[in-house]
Formats: structure tokens, C-alpha cells, sequence
DNA sequence: TCAACGTTTCACGAGTAGTTGAAGGATGGA
DNA sequence: TCCATCCTTCAACTACTCGTGAAACGTTGA
């Protein structure tokens, strides 16, 4: 990932509302949610909502499809992932100590990697 | 991680030179570097380091000592880990394809707590 | 074709972050 | 005590971000 896409995404996640947007998309996955709903769950105006969305798009975060009437708008998670790889990976260099603190989300990784679940990226 | 702390370690990271900041003081680890040292490699005028430095240290992702006349300032690995660790645990609840975007860093991680160089944190 | 609906865009004002250069402490050596 | 060094703080400016409300846009069903 590179540098310039990792500061939008952290400059995009750097907000309440948008971090909250993130955390409620990531449980629907694919199937996502319309732009109305998002609007509902999180009590913001239509116009902020379409300003935030925008951004998090912007950003490689999250993405858009229109369905009918409605946009709906699902968390992009290879690019969430790959903004905070690069944090743990390129910025703090796999430090131990700091992916003491993942520890718990590193194991929960490992034991899906052994389980063949997932494909996982290999090493720079 | 509370909630606010983790926004002001984002917005504190969303910037191209405090990012290499973070980079530059990470793999020095308690040792530090001295303010002076900092701006030298970064290029970066005293008044404006000292800006920024400011911004990471609020955020808790560094730290800051006097030796003498100089200001050494250390990343706080801990504040750092505990940022990327909400984004992974809070924030996506360890979604697992985000999670396999951390995979290398996860065997890392991993390998290290099997060798017992690492107290892993315990899951929420 | 027209009205209704869901969403985005625009214009505006307020607040905040970033940069610069100069001035202001703190520290140590002569 | 005086000066040099190292770093921070300040004032002023610019540029950006945030939030609001109104208007515009695209889609659907009557």
C-alpha cells in the first residue's frame, strides 16, 4: 500500500463519525447497508453522511454500489487491512513490542491461517 | 484504548511527517533520539519538529526526556501498539479478512508469544 | 410525463491545523 | 556571570476541515 493512500486512510479514520461508519459496516461484510440506514443507526444529517461516505471511499475504505433507489455502501476490507498492515509492517517494522499489544487479533489470525481459512500476505 | 485516544492517535499519525517520525524513533526504541538529531534527518525546522513532536506526545504515541540540554524523545510502543490494536479488536472485531492483510505480522506475533518472548495482551 | 424518494453537491460561515520567523526559557561551559 | 546551545512558545498568516441548509441529481412507480 502505498504511503500517500495509508495518510487519507488515517486522516479518514482520524474522526468519531467515521470510525463509528467503519465499525458499523465491518459486521455486514459485503451485503453492506444503504446510505439511508447508515444515516438512521448513526443520527447524522443526509448531506454529513454523504460527506463522511465520500471520504471513506476516497480513502480506499470503503465501497459503493447503487441498488435501485438506494447507494449502499460496504467496508472495503482489504483496504482497512492494508492500512493498518502498513502501520505494523512499514512503520513500526513488526516491532515485538508493539504486536504484543495485537496479540490477541495475531492469534486469532494464526489459528485461521492454520485452519487454511485465509490466504495471508506474504512478508515484504 | 479509550475511544478518543485512539482519534487523537490517528489524526496524530495522518501526517507524512509525523509518520516518519514514528518510523525514525520505532526502531531506536527506549535509546531515542535527541530533538536536535530528529530535525536534522527529517529536515525539518526546529519550531515546526517541535509542533509535531507535541502533537504525537498529547496522543501518547511518544515519549520525552531531558538529558542535560538536550530533549530525547522515544516512541511509546505500548501507545502505538494500543492504537493499531483497537482498529484491529474494537474497531473491525478482528475480522478476519482484515486480520489476514496482517498476516505476516500475525506469524510474527505469534512465533514470538510461542517462544515466550512476549506477554500477549488477553482478548476484550 | 410527473411527483416522490434517496442521495449528492453546493455555498457559506466557523473553527482548527499547519507553517514561518522571532522571541523566550533551560542548561552547561568559559 | 556571561555566552552559546538546544529546544519550546508565541503571533500572524494561510489553508483546510467540519457542519448546515438549500438546491440539484438520478431513479422509480403512477
Amino acid at each position: 500500500m502505498e504511503r500517500s493512500k495509508v495518510l487519507s486512510a488515517l486522516s479518514a479514520l482520524a474522526h468519531e463519525a467515521r470510525l463509528d461508519l467503519v465499525r458499523l459496516l465491518v459486521p455486514r461484510g459485503d451485503e453492506g447497508l444503504a446510505a439511508g440506514e447508515i444515516a438512521r443507526a448513526l443520527g447524522l444529517s443526509a448531506s454529513r453522511l454523504s460527506f463522511h461516505l465520500a471520504a471513506l471511499e476516497q480513502a480506499g475504505l470503503i465501497r459503493s454500489r447503487r441498488v435501485s433507489r438506494n447507494v449502499i455502501y460496504s467496508a472495503d476490507l482489504a483496504g482497512i487491512g492494508g492500512a493498518i498492515s502498513y502501520l505494523l509492517a512499514d512503520c513500526c517494522m513488526d516491532h515485538p513490542e508493539v504486536l504484543a499489544c495485537c496479540g490477541a487479533s495475531a492469534r486469532h489470525a494464526l489459528h485461521r491461517v492454520a485452519e487454511g481459512d485465509l490466504a495471508p500476505r506474504e512478508g515484504p
